[in-house]
DNA sequence: CCTCTCTGTGTACACGTGTTCAGAGCGCCA
DNA sequence: TGGCGCTCTGAACACGTGTACACAGAGAGG
């Protein structure tokens, strides 16, 4: 292993290697136009270089490339950020996408502090970042309508409504939902319930406009009262507190499709608390595959969705918009899968 | 809303107020040194690049501080980075103390790329981060080691033999599981089982140190084929596979201890199918504190662990390291709680 | 022999900032 | 009026890099 001087320039590497510190550099990025240089003295210069561990100084390259090279990634404050505010498993596949791509396009990823707009915006003028990825933006439009104002590349990674002029990455939330949704049906389900998240998040409008198409399709008449809406956080107690709310219907439902699964597995709880099998008097489907899921009991019928590669067609998309191959608002629409487990 | 001009120098902030650069970078850095300014030229400085919605650039100013004002944070590759792997809970948490470090410090945090320390040295090397933040190295030496002989603060969010020369935050794991065990023996359990995660991981160790502990204190020989090892990933249905194998044993445990609460769920999914009871036939006791805990059939006793506050503290460790306000290697053993639910 | 192309190298500038140093203006005292 | 201290300001440099441009040498063609 070569000793590592912490330390170390491009004209020490010139010195040490009898040459000029612009040859160092010509060798070291590749970049000679239509210049050539002698094979021994590239070879020269990278003996040295890897001896002297060099590494470029990072600050100094952002200053004369006007490129930081980065992208800044903004977590959703309110449920990542607080103590005790559980994550969901979301989070982590999300990030595991978003360095991959990172990584195979020599991207550095930032992430973006504080919860308001403002400081992503310094980020950005302040040439830290070239870009910004936004998980999961809450209050929609004043948020992402600042970033926008920039002027700098900004992907969100949730569905965005088409008046908005932002690109964006997502699972297809309106076609899961109606699979889901078919699937009840299908199985002789007449009366079918959706809990969903809070009202007027993009996600629950989209989700909830799968389950009205399923409908549809079915034949099914739309009933208001069978839509329950869980409050912030979604998560297990609520799912079970919008699951006894149904049961006291005159006419409860048979069968219950979650916004998340998160919310299903509070149904579940709830039902064996009120003596209800699963499936047998009420089939129950999810959404995400939590990976807690198949381990339910009964194991949780859900929509898969692809967190993973969200995450990395997202920072891709945003690194095409840095670099200019791809211009303007677009967006992607990632498939979803229905995976039928036990509840159903 | 002011008008914001993305490329704006502190040049032209000084043109506009009709002053100087260096009065500019004076008045907005404070750094006076025994100089000051006049009051006047102060408040019109700050105007004019209030209204200009001046940000200084990132690259210029750490070229001239020699500072990145960054910390990198490594995160775990094999758990969290391959696609289909879930992450735990725990990560979220972390991450959220981190960026509140990060908020209330003004230094940015920057996920470093790839799986191998060089790639983290070489963002030490160029200046890129000012130190580093490991969370749970997995193959210990050989990574942290490379990461310290590259000179710069480091600090582990996993408690590390005393032999190692590195900074570290990490909860009382033995003190945890001890007290857990101990609550087992407390309820009159003496046939106490634990399921412990990879041999040889030092988070693994520290836990069956306080199992043993407890042991010794409750008056309960040590019993090797009490203590099963579930293997990686150590999850829901490895914790199932451990309770089968434990309950295959002559005389099977009253009452298990599980390295991680995961686990812990996939225990009492396999209590129920063998037709125990939790917790008359069977106690269980997980560690983490999982949200997820709270929601199992019966509501899961476990040690609580505060990811966010262990987060925070680890950063802030780091950058008084990079502060020099703390000096050689310095560590931190976080409380833990007992949380008495109904497995016990 | 002169000019012209081609190859390989080095010099010099710009990127935007923080900070040192010299100096301008001004009041005060001898 | 000259000298001196005090207050505030601006010119100049350094940080480390990428690259436009000039230049030296050599070979070839007129």
């Amino acid at each position: 292993m070569s000793k590592s001087r912490p330390n170390c320039t491009s004209l020490d590497i010139a010195r040490a290697a009898g040459t000029s510190r612009a040859t160092v550099s010509r060798v070291l990025n590749g970049t000679n136009g239509h210049i050539s240089i002698s094979e021994e003295t590239r070879a020269r210069v990278l003996r040295v270089a890897a001896e002297m561990g060099y590494a470029p100084n990072a600050a100094a390259r952002q200053l004369r490339m006007r490129r930081a090279q980065a992208i800044g990634l903004i977590l959703p404050p309110s449920r990542y950020r607080r103590p005790g505010q559980p994550g969901t498993f979301g989070l982590a596949q999300f990030l595991g996408g978003i360095i991959d791509a990172g990584d195979s396009t020599e991207y550095n990823i930032m992430l973006a502090p504080g919860t308001s707009p403002e400081r992503a915006v310094q980020m950005l003028h302040g040439k830290q970042v070239d870009g910004l990825l936004v998980i999961h933006p809450l209050e929609t439009d004043p948020y992402i309508r600042g970033l926008l104002a920039a002027g700098a590349p900004v992907v969100s990674m949730c569905q965005m409504p088409a008046e908005v002029p932002v690109s964006w990455v997502d699972f297809d939330n309106v076609g899961g939902a109606r699979a889901a949704v078919l699937h009840l049906a299908q199985r002789g389900h007449r009366r079918i319930a959706f809990i969903c998240g809070m009202a007027g998040t993009m996600v629950s409008s989209l989700r909830i406009r799968g389950y009205r198409e399923a409908l549809d399709l079915a034949g099914i008449s739309f009933q208001e009262d069978l839509v329950v809406s869980a409050p912030e956080p979604t998560r297990t107690p609520q799912g079970a507190a919008a699951l006894r709310q149904l049961l006291r219907l005159p006419e409860p439902p048979t069968a219950v499709f979650c916004y998340r699964d998160q919310l299903a597995f509070g149904v579940l709880l709830a039902a064996r608390e009120a003596g209800l099998r699963v499936p047998q008097d009420l089939a129950v489907v999810g959404f995400d595959d939590d990976p807690a899921s198949a381990h339910q009991d009964p194991p949780l019928t859900t929509v898969r969705a692809d967190f993973f590669g969200a995450g990395r067609e997202a920072a891709m998309l945003l690194i095409d918009l840095i670099e200019e191959r791809t211009l303007g608002p677009a967006s992607k629409l990632l498939p979803t899968e229905l995976i039928v487990r036990d509840s159903t």
